[in-house]
DNA sequence: GGAAAATAATTTGCGCGCAAACTAAATTGC
DNA sequence: GCAATTTAGTTTGCGCGCAAATTATTTTCC
């Protein structure tokens, strides 16, 4: 029976979280990204030129978030969009130099933040193979029915 | 050297909390209450009457998030918003009649979400403390200055 | 080959989450 | 005792996060 928020671990998930972003804000601000702009660039850094269908499967942003993300990044010159040419419902997302430049500087800075806490390297370990887990878990089953 | 968005903690947790909210909202539909104003609830179930600040502590939640939740849970008729005798700034939140039978139903119901998962139980508590954990870590230090 | 169904992306609407600016009341310090 | 500072709460602005509706293209299947 708990009582208390911090019992119960949808709110220190929850909390976390907010908690990392807000963390990570300052820091990411000197690149001009958010966290989710982030994601998406560090997603392209390694899978260049995907569609917005496959770009929303890699960074598990569904398609009506991943929309105006791309839009931004494209108009701070990251990214381009262009229409398919074998399917043109498609977009074909692609770095720009700037966009690939990006990645020198800004690459390990979520890895660098979580090293600067006082986790230990297998606690945060530990946490990111509990979250992979839990993620992985929410996503296959559909807990509303049951 | 990761190249792999999963491979990131700051990732995983990002994407397992949407994950989490996201399976928990058909669910709390039922109650008429998104997550945070169920953690708004919960909080006053154990602690009722209490100023804003105060809130805000218990929630983690920020005052300029806080206020607009707090007004759509007075306008569900579940609190009210008093201003307090002693300090005129202050607003006393109090759970009405219908916020506090709202406990009875609702009170175990992220506890029953996560128990549906497939994660064991210990795993669970263990990701508890290491966001409780790090959520601690990161609000007692500030990262952006190091 | 053409209507029906499926798919890709966009748009709309709403509720956060939070920094920053603002208002009003209480406290401090001379 | 009163101006300066602090504190409590609200408002504003912006970017998500996502369900649901919409548009446009492709695939299915008869």
């Amino acid at each position: 029976m708990s009582n208390n928020l911090s019992d119960n671990v949808c709110f220190t998930l929850y909390s976390a979280t907010n908690a990392l972003i807000r963390a990570f804000r300052p820091i990411l601000e000197a690149y001009d990204l958010t966290y989710p702009q982030y994601i998406v660039m560090h997603s392209l850094w390694y899978n260049n030129q995907v569609s917005l269908k496959a770009l929303s499967h890699d960074t598990h942003l569904d398609s009506g978030t991943l929309t105006p993300i791309v839009k931004r990044l494209e108009s701070k010159g990251l990214l381009t969009r262009q229409v398919s040419n074998e399917d043109e419902r498609k977009k074909v997302i692609s770095l720009t130099e700037q966009g690939m430049q990006l990645k020198i500087d800004a690459e390990e800075l979520s890895t660098k933040l979580m090293a600067r806490s006082n986790m230990s390297l297998e606690r945060i370990e530990l946490l990111r193979e509990l979250t992979l887990e839990l993620h992985t878990d929410l996503t296959k089953t559909d807990l509303t029915k049951g």
